[in-house]
DNA sequence: ATCCTTATTAGGATATAATATCAATAACAG
DNA sequence: CTGTTATTGATATTATATCCTAATAAGGAT
């Protein structure tokens, strides 16, 4: 048996998908529980990650703060406030995007970070060799 | 009298420029205090924190994991592998970068993420009414 | 060179975020 | 319905980073 349908799961993402505002892991344990005091802050950090792991929600990574997420999952990319700590949305082709940033949409941009997950070339040959 | 040049401050500087593997900042207190026991681990965060913010170095986020650093400066952006967790550089043009990074460089993209900082148009407003 | 002001530091305590542990629960295949 | 085992709840623990405060020292003024 590989993966279980849970209330708990179903509860946990639709939640998610409720909330527009980027919550971060403990805004959505507070949601949650609001409606549903028997789930556990463990339970949703751990259905959180995997729903990040499995590509239906993006985890975003703030500086000096917790994680956020977004149900959405098509690329895009954020901003994120460095005095509120609010994050937003932005969906344009991203060459030059800081600076276009600057010009058009009232953010003063500071700075950015882009960073890709994945293997490195060592780090697949050891996951084909157990594989095989 | 607004910044003092201290011996910790070149100390840990120099020691970033000197550690080419993107460490992070736990790893740069070790490095330091190898030769510097005395310097704290206090002032490492807040020096490194210094660093980022004045744009001397970046601060690189990592999901589940400690941030790392990086001295280089110019635009230029990360992959880091969710086996191992090294962190490598990528110096190309951002635009379907995660695709030609697949093709090319012999890592296995699964995912991405970027980031932009800065402040919100109401924060902007505040603090220009704070400093007038 | 010496004094003064105050930015900075050392070291430990504390805060914050996230994960590990493990017994109890419940999904679902047979 | 039963058995297997993925999942959960509750709490402990870890990991990362910051806060606090007395002591130190940078660098301007004398």
């Amino acid at each position: 048996m590989q993966e279980r349908n849970t209330l708990q799961k179903r509860i946990v993402h639709e939640t998610l998908i409720s909330m527009c505002n980027h919550p971060t892991a403990d805004e959505v344990v507070a949601e949650v529980q609001s409606s549903y005091p028997s789930i556990s802050r463990a339970t949703v950090y751990r259905i959180l990650n995997k729903l990040a792991d499995s590509g239906e929600a993006l985890r975003i990574r703030i500086n000096n703060g917790a994680d956020h997420f977004d149900h959405q999952t098509f690329p895009h990319y954020h901003v994120h406030c460095s005095v509120c700590g609010k994050v937003a949305d932005v969906a344009m082709p991203v060459e030059e995007l800081a600076d276009m940033l600057s010009d058009t949409s009232g953010y003063k941009i500071l700075g950015y970070s882009l960073q890709f997950d994945g293997l490195c070339p060592e780090c697949m040959k050891v996951e084909e060799e157990r594989g095989a």
